[in-house]
DNA sequence: ATTGACAGTTCTAAAATAGAACTTTAGGAT
DNA sequence: ATCCTAAAGTTCTATTTTAGAACTGTCAAT
């Protein structure tokens, strides 16, 4: 299977994959998250070949996840920035984080801790049901084929 | 870098890209969600090559996210379960999913709907603060080093 | 004795990635 | 004017990974 396949499959998880399953692109977009912006930035932090990372960046854009913004004129320099479409994709970066928290790391303990400015305290993201609240596990949902789905071959 | 370096990383994002980072082992764990549990189901179902099915879901065991459970004797067969280790990955996949749900859906709507056997309705996961329990967005929190940071160069 | 199911393994060709060097545009120092 | 540096890529070759198909081994059923 190809990656542009991957994009026409019907299931959300597919799609999304296609955009951001692959390891540098996931941490290219945490140094987003953590406010880098330009592209020698990326490269310096991440360690990426300069090839890798002007490849990723140009699908990310493709892909309406960051936009380049000019910063100065002569010579012509742009900032990648995330849109609204890449800023939603913090609750999936900070559930991979916190699942690394959880089961991954060494005895040092955590290497980023996240404060909440709302309450002022340190949290952890927890996922909770939209309709009643409760904390969300895999065995308490009940999956339904819904308007998009396959239609079933035979 | 080398798939290995990221396990070493003081970054519970990268350590956990190194578990599930790559679009093949994102797309089983999909299936183990959907309660597939055998080879031949994730190969048909996937459209994997059985190579790469063979050795990503080695990857997982080793990881400790699957493991193998005997179903027959003659000839000995297993089957992949998720251990609670790899159910927890359930707010990744489900945030993963939500997002395509919002940003990647074409005009049939949702492949999937998602029913909560809690409250009886369809949902939308929510990521909320484990503090305050509001909704946590990218520009409310504040990251600060934690015991495992790597210490400044300089 | 032959066929089929299941769970892999092996093989070759094609694609993606790593690592390093090179290019372009322009400002500032000598 | 010439050289040096910075930023943002692009190009090149070698290595690694992946795709796709065929093959292997174990046992049950016919």
């Amino acid at each position: 299977m190809k990656w542009d396949a991957l994009e026409e499959e019907p299931c959300s998880l597919a799609r999304t994959v296609a955009v951001i399953g692959d390891r540098w692109s996931l941490l290219i977009l945490r140094e987003c998250f953590l406010r880098i912006r330009r592209f020698d930035d990326f490269q310096s932090s991440l360690g990426v070949t300069r090839h890798l990372l002007a490849d990723r960046l140009k699908k990310l854009v493709r892909f309406g996840v960051l936009r380049k913004i000019p910063y100065q004129d002569a010579p012509k320099r742009y900032e990648y920035i995330l849109t609204q479409k890449g800023l939603d994709l913090y609750p999936i970066i900070m559930s991979i984080v916190h699942w690394g928290n959880i089961h991954m790391v060494d005895s040092r303990g955590r290497p980023l801790l996240h404060e909440h400015k709302n309450c002022h305290k340190m949290f952890d993201p927890v996922m909770v049901c939209s309709e009643c609240g409760e904390p969300l596990t895999a065995k308490a949902v009940h999956v339904h084929p819904g308007p998009g789905a396959r239609r079933t071959i035979a």
